[in-house]
DNA sequence: CCAAAAGTGTTATAACTACACCCATGT
DNA sequence: ACATGGGTGTAGTTATAACACTTTTGG
């Protein structure tokens, strides 16, 4: 390597996780109760420092994958918050990252053993520093990606019903739907696939189950589904 | 300050501007043709390190008003950078702003004493390190601000014709529209004020100029144009 | 036979797209 | 008188929003 720029100050530059879960009824975040001052006991984000060696997603996954122990998680970097004194302990930029985790699909053991706990999105608790801030930014953006594009399905199992993908849309929008202009719009997008089977445990009559089709999905290139002028 | 997290690895933080202006024609980047080592000579996004003391916005604005002389200029950030050998001298992370700054108004000589030269995006040069990257992202970026809310009255002097207004989101989306369509459209969000003065430069007809009324941007929030689900 | 959730179409309204001619003026 | 860019309206199409009843079956 070349001599670097020595008259150029350095910084801690921390990756901070908001991880969101779906249980069918309502948008979850998944918290910990910090161990380590500064704020020791009180509740934050997911977070760890980067590395020399490693980039800002790898960092990410590499959070993600100690807390839940699950791999290829979708995440999404969205903003860096850079306030002189948002850590008081040391000047510290923290690029966020969102992610989407089926909620059914981690490793239960290793999140109670980091003291972590799912929280409904409205009764989520006061966070450390800007950890507030950060998760109202990651809600905007979460709402916005699931205008644009069919984001969502990492939030399901594999199979779900239509309500459940409804009621996770609504969950995310913070607003009701209808019913039938909700199938209306998801049929019309045709990347779904219906399969002949049928969840039983939310009726008597049962519902049928999709899944995604991830091919469809890639044919049809929905990159752009943004408001035309 | 308590004392600080010590094991932790200290990275450089740049920040890089794209900035757009418009010249009645075309999109335009402004670029640096750079004076010092790596890449000397090349050309280059705007940039500079990040200072103990400040933040991301904070140094964005110190680098923009170094360059154009200029204060208060419509910026946003949109995302980090951060390869481990993106620049070969040192790791740094990178986080990237735009920034719509009206051609007109800058200074020039400040400009040309940098090295700094407006390229319309068709011919932009290859640019140093991931700075190509940075711009197409922009790119994008820029487009979906613009569909999404009003954006890009900056890049336009205060007064200004429709077809001017026209020609600039033409720019930005990178095809061509409906004039009549575009004036419907754009006079259906009722938050341009038409003048009593003509342009007289453009047409022997000469065409009315219009004014970006703030107030009723404001008061009428645009922020929801979304596709709505 | 009834409770609970699933499933299914139509109509009214709003938004978008395509399209062509006249106007004003300086030269 | 003509060349140049400015200005204007309508009709067809598509997307969205509002709305209520029937089906299934386990208990």
């Amino acid at each position: 390597m070349l001599n670097g720029y020595n008259a150029e100050d350095k910084v801690l530059v921390a990756v901070d996780c908001i991880i969101f879960g779906f249980d069918n009824e309502d948008l979850k975040i998944l918290l910990i109760k910090r161990d380590f001052e500064p704020e020791k006991g009180k509740w934050s984000l997911i977070g760890g420092f980067l590395k020399n060696q490693e980039t800002l997603d790898d960092a990410a996954s590499r959070i993600l994958h100690r807390l839940t122990g699950v791999h290829n998680i979708y995440m999404e970097q969205f903003y860096a918050f850079s306030e002189v004194d948002r850590d008081p302990k040391e000047r510290t930029v923290s690029v966020s990252y969102f992610a989407l985790i089926n909620i059914e699909n981690h490793n239960k053991e290793l999140i109670e053993n980091y003291n972590a706990k799912w929280f409904s999105l409205s009764k989520a608790p006061k966070l450390i520093f800007d950890h507030n801030e950060m998760l109202a930014k990651a809600i905007r953006r979460l709402q916005r990606r699931a205008s644009i594009k069919p984001i969502g399905f990492e939030l399901l199992p594999e199979k779900f019903t239509m309500r459940q993908l409804q009621k996770l849309y609504e969950a995310i929008l913070n607003k009701d739907l209808d019913k039938r202009n909700f199938i209306n719009k998801i049929n019309s997008l045709d990347i779904l696939i219906k399969l002949k089977e049928k969840d039983m445990t939310s009726s008597t009559k049962g519902s049928f189950l999709y899944r995604f089709d991830q091919k469809k999905y890639d044919e049809k290139l929905m990159d752009n589904f943004y408001l035309k002028l």
